[in-house]
Formats: C-alpha cells, sequence, structure tokens
DNA sequence: GTTTAACCCTGCACGC
DNA sequence: TGCGTGCAGGGTTAAA
C-alpha cells in the first residue's frame, strides 16, 4: 500500500473511528499476529495500550496511519503489501489472516487484516513516538505544504543515486512505492537510471508537478487495486485508479502516448515499468 | 555514500 | 494433477 491507498484509509478512518472508544481488544494467537505487534512483549501489553480509549483524531506520516487515543498514547499503524484495516462486526466471520480485532463500546469492529504479516502496529506514548527510529526516519511527504519545488530540487542535487531508487527511499521522500514511482517517472520523461544529480530544472519541475498530481488523482480515484484485489478500503471496496496507470504492470503493451511497447528492468529486486522513448 | 543480496511471509500464476 | 519456481503495493540488515 503506497501513499493514496494509505490517506484513503485514513480518511475513512476519520469518518468511521474517530470518536469510538476502544471497548476489546483480540490478538489472534498465531505466530503472524504477533508478528504483527512485534514491537510489544505481551499481547496484553499491545492491548493495555488500548482498551478503554477513545479515538481522537488521525494522521498520515508518510506510509504510517497515527490514530491518537485520549490519554495521550498513539496507535501507530504501517500495512506493509498485504495488511489492511476492515470495519465489520461481531456476526461477520473471520478473513483468514485476520490478526488484530478491537471491538468499539458503540458497536461493530475494526480488524487488520494482512497475509504477509509484513505490516505492523504498536502503540506508544507522545514522548516515545519522537524516539521510533522509523518515525524519525520519515522523510518529507509529497503532499506537505512544505514540499516546494527548489526545495526538491535541493534535496535531488544532494543526491547521486539512480531515481527510481531514490523516489522509492522513504527516508528521502516518503509515500512513494513501486506503483507511483514508475508513474510519476513516466509522466515526468524521466528514466528509472537517470542520476538525480544530473537533472534539468525543468525535468525536477515536470517530476514536482507529476508526483502531486498522480498521488492526489490516485487519492480522488481511491487508490489502486490490482486484480487480486489485495487493496481494498476500510469497507472493502476495491479502488479505481488500477484504470489510470500509464506503465505500472504493462510489459509490452504499446505505451499510451507513443505506441513503442512497455518495457521493464530490475531495480532491487522490484520490477520496474518505463518507456524507452518517452522516457530518457 | 551507494549498491546489492538475502530475508521476513503467504498466495497465486505459470511451466514442465 | 502435482510440484517447483518466481513474483507480488513493504522494509531492514550486512557486506561489498
Amino acid at each position: 500500500m503506497e501513499l493514496p491507498e494509505v490517506e484513503v484509509m485514513r480518511r475513512d478512518l476519520e469518518r468511521d473511528v474517530v470518536g469510538k472508544k476502544i471497548k476489546d481488544v483480540e490478538v489472534k494467537g498465531s505466530k503472524n499476529a504477533m508478528r504483527v505487534i512485534r514491537r510489544h512483549k505481551t499481547r496484553k501489553d499491545f492491548a493495555a495500550g488500548l482498551a478503554g480509549h477513545k479515538v481522537m483524531k488521525t494522521e498520515r506520516r508518510g506510509k504510517y496511519v497515527l490514530l491518537s487515543l485520549d490519554g495521550g498514547e498513539v496507535w501507530v499503524v504501517h500495512f506493509g503489501m498485504s495488511g489492511r484495516f476492515t470495519r465489520a462486526n461481531g456476526r461477520i466471520a473471520l478473513a483468514p489472516h485476520t490478526h488484530v480485532i478491537v471491538t468499539f463500546q458503540q458497536g461493530g469492529d475494526l480488524r487488520f487484516v494482512d497475509p504477509r504479516s509484513f505490516g505492523e502496529m504498536f502503540v506508544a506514548s507522545t514522548d516515545e513516538l519522537g524516539k521510533v527510529k522509523e518515525l524519525q526516519h520519515i522523510a518529507i511527504d509529497p503532499l506537505d505544504q512544505v514540499f516546494t519545488w527548489p526545495t526538491f530540487q535541493y534535496l535531488l542535487a544532494q543526491r547521486a543515486t539512480k531515481m527510481k531508487q531514490l523516489m522509492m527511499d522513504q527516508k528521502f521522500i516518503s509515500g512513494l512505492g513501486n506503483i507511483y514511482s514508475d508513474e510519476v517517472l513516466f509522466a515526468a520523461g524521466i528514466r528509472y537510471d537517470r542520476m538525480s544529480d544530473s537533472l534539468s530544472s525543468q525535468e525536477v519541475r515536470r517530476l514536482y508537478r507529476a508526483i502531486q498530481e498522480i498521488l492526489q488523482d490516485a487519492i480522488k480515484a481511491r487508490g489502486t487495486t490490482l486484480e487480486d484485489e489485495a487493496y481494498l478500503d476500510l469497507f472493502g471496496k476495491p479502488g479505481e485508479y488500477q484504470n489510470e496507470l500509464k506503465v505500472y504492470g504493462r510489459e509490452g503493451l504499446p505505451c499510451r502516448r507513443c505506441r513503442t511497447p512497455i518495457r521493464t528492468v530490475k531495480v532491487q529486486q522490484r520490477t520496474s515499468y518505463f518507456c524507452p522513448q518517452c522516457q530518457s
């Protein structure tokens, strides 16, 4: 799940979960359920941080969602590749790989389902939060006010890395993953292996604009759900942005702009899609 | 500093 | 049909 999907999930939670009081927390007995709450030594320790508290607000930092609770604790969630929240109630059977079930005083529950268990969640006080390494490493958020194009240009020039991996580096810019980094580079006409310190001002501006437009459009379309329906929103609905993808998943198909077949290359063990004609 | 590979986990498509 | 392989929206770590 990348920034748009995380943001859609956050907005759903903001609308549906804020104001609700947590009555009960259940962490399943599987090894993977323990993996999901890996920062906590015991189920009890995790559950104690949530039970009895009301969800006050939500925010997003990169690919993390933070739910603030009354009493000052923060519930931090990262979805990994296959994690998601789903709203349900006691009458609905548990989906496979449900690891955590949070029941609300007002009725209904919130379930964390994650087949691959790369996701994680923990509860921390506001003080502790400042010491969490992963959160400290979160870099500039592309939808934040402070993400301006001169700043972006400066940051790019500071590094000497290939663009694809830099766009996916959460310590450089937080929120893009394999899909959206390909889409953004295509939109800007920049190839995966261009060096970050070689971009012209014009290219930086194009890339900057592409990042903002594509992420905003993807949020409007409620995210990307590939055919295996791995990503679903809080209410189990797929997104629509897969219909807008220009290069991702289109190996061998004609480029939508110039008809040249889309090619792939391995970057950091991930498949990267690009148009050999439109990107240079 | 940057790059590479292995690893964490399950499910699915594909080729033999 | 069954089985092995490789791949999937994430990230970390160690070593080169």
